[in-house]
Formats: C-alpha cells, structure tokens, sequence
DNA sequence: ATTTATGCAAATCATTTGCACATAG
DNA sequence: CTATGTGCAAATGATTTGCATAAAT
C-alpha cells in the first residue's frame, strides 16, 4: 500500500493550497484547466485519500456537497444556508465541551464537530 | 396553504413518537406494514412537512442518511461511525458558545450544531 | 368544486466503483 | 516487472420531482 507520486495527486494538493473550503467539483474546474484529461473520479479519490493521510481534511457538513480544507488542524465552520459556502469560525477550541458531557451509555467519543449555520455577508443583501 | 389531514401523515406522525432517530427508510418500512400502499415518496414529503411545521426535528448529519428526531427542544447528537445509529448526547444547552465568537465577517448565525462522532457500545464489542 | 396530497416512475445530485490501460518505483 | 493509479462509464444511495389520479375540505 505504497503511495505514488503522481502528477494529477501533486497536482490536486498544490491546487488545494490556493482553495477556500471547495468542494471536490471546484477542485476539478480549477485542476481541469491545467490537466484537460484528468477525470472526476481521479480527484475524490485524491481529495479522500489527501484527507486520510492528514495534508488535508474532509469538511462534512449537514448539507450539501462535501468540502475539503488545507487546514488540517482542529477548528469550526459556519455554512451560508443561502449559497453553501464555508467560513471558519472565529471560536476558540472547544475541547472543554467534553467535559461538559453527562453518562454516555458506553458511547465512546472520538471526534466533534461544531456548526454554525446562517447567512454569509453577501447572501445578507 | 392549508395542510389536510391525511391518513398517510397522521399515520407518519404517530409512528415517528414510537421512534428513536430514525431516516425515512425506517419509517417507510414501519409505515407500510400499516398502510401497505403508502409510497416513499409520501414518507420523505411528510416528515419534511411536519419538521418544517416544527411538530418533528430533522437531524443533518454529516454522514449518512438524514434522520428525523420526534424532540423538538434544543439538544446535541452522538453519531456511531460505524453503524451510523444517533444517540442523545448529555450535555446541557450550550447558547454560550456563541458569546465566546469573535468577529464573523459579517456572517449571520441563525443556529448551530454540535455533532460527537464515535462508537456505539455495540460497535465497541 | 377546488385544492392539496398521493403513488408511481423517472430525474437529480454527489459520490463511488469496475475494469482495461497507463505509469511510478 | 508489478502494484498502484488513472480515465471512462456505469452504478449507487438518498432524496426530489412531474404528472395523473385520489381524497380532503
């Protein structure tokens, strides 16, 4: 299970840098115009694979198509109801919320996640 | 406007109180054993109507199928990664989140989540 | 009588997968 | 050389939609 080098994957991850919050279709468009042949599924399958190896991380959010984020470590989003774009949110982490919790039942938590849904400042308008 | 009284959506509305956070697969598949003609299409167009009438709650999550949730009031979800079940989660409302945000860019939050990712204890095993 | 709702099938959207071919190591 | 990756098209899964018919008010 050796990772190779390749140039759609180099590609793809250098593109991500440039990126705020895409979702796997804007990385195409945006990968596309470099590569013309390179296909959709080339790019899920880097932007997951990206994501398991940590030099990127999968946004899911509770609508809408996935987005992925070259900052990789721990914060929170809010989502434009109206447009779906990604913001990050200007929260300080909240680890303390897991000590905030009651019995669990025997469910062991590995991971949160906060969001904050609204109206961005231009679908305000 | 007006929304009539069907069998169908009373039918849906009494089955979700008996639920505990299921998709509408589930309620379809408890629903039709009632009402054997009833149609996915109806299960899907009335647990959207009755969410959106606030008489359910519809939980997005971040994986998985959509789930609805008969507890209207204000609380959070644990989400098993592996068997994608929803649980309660204990922990007490937490409006202060918001009072510790800084400067949102002018980004309007109407409402936030909190979703805990993990193990079920059934999963654990 | 009029409007809302239903059942069915087809459409949609995001994403994944099978497979033959290409390429990195 | 051989395992990993790619491109394409088709499959998938959840959900929505168009439309003719049925039921509620």
């Amino acid at each position: 299970m050796e990772n190779r080098n390749t140039v759609q994957r180099q590609l793809i991850l250098e593109t991500m840098q440039t990126m705020d919050h895409p979702d796997a279709e804007s990385v195409y468009n945006e990968v596309v115009r470099i590569h013309p042949y390179i296909s959709k599924a080339t790019v899920y399958r880097n932007l997951n694979l990206l994501a398991r190896k940590g030099q990127i991380a999968k946004v899911c959010t509770s609508e809408g198509a996935d987005k992925f984020d070259f900052r990789t470590d721990k914060h929170y989003h809010m989502r434009c109801r109206n447009c779906g774009k990604i913001f990050d949110a200007p929260l300080p982490p909240a680890e303390d919320l897991l000590e905030k919790m009651g019995d669990t039942n025997g469910f062991c938590i590995e991971n949160f996640m906060i969001e904050f849904v609204g109206l961005c400042a231009d679908c305000k308008k």
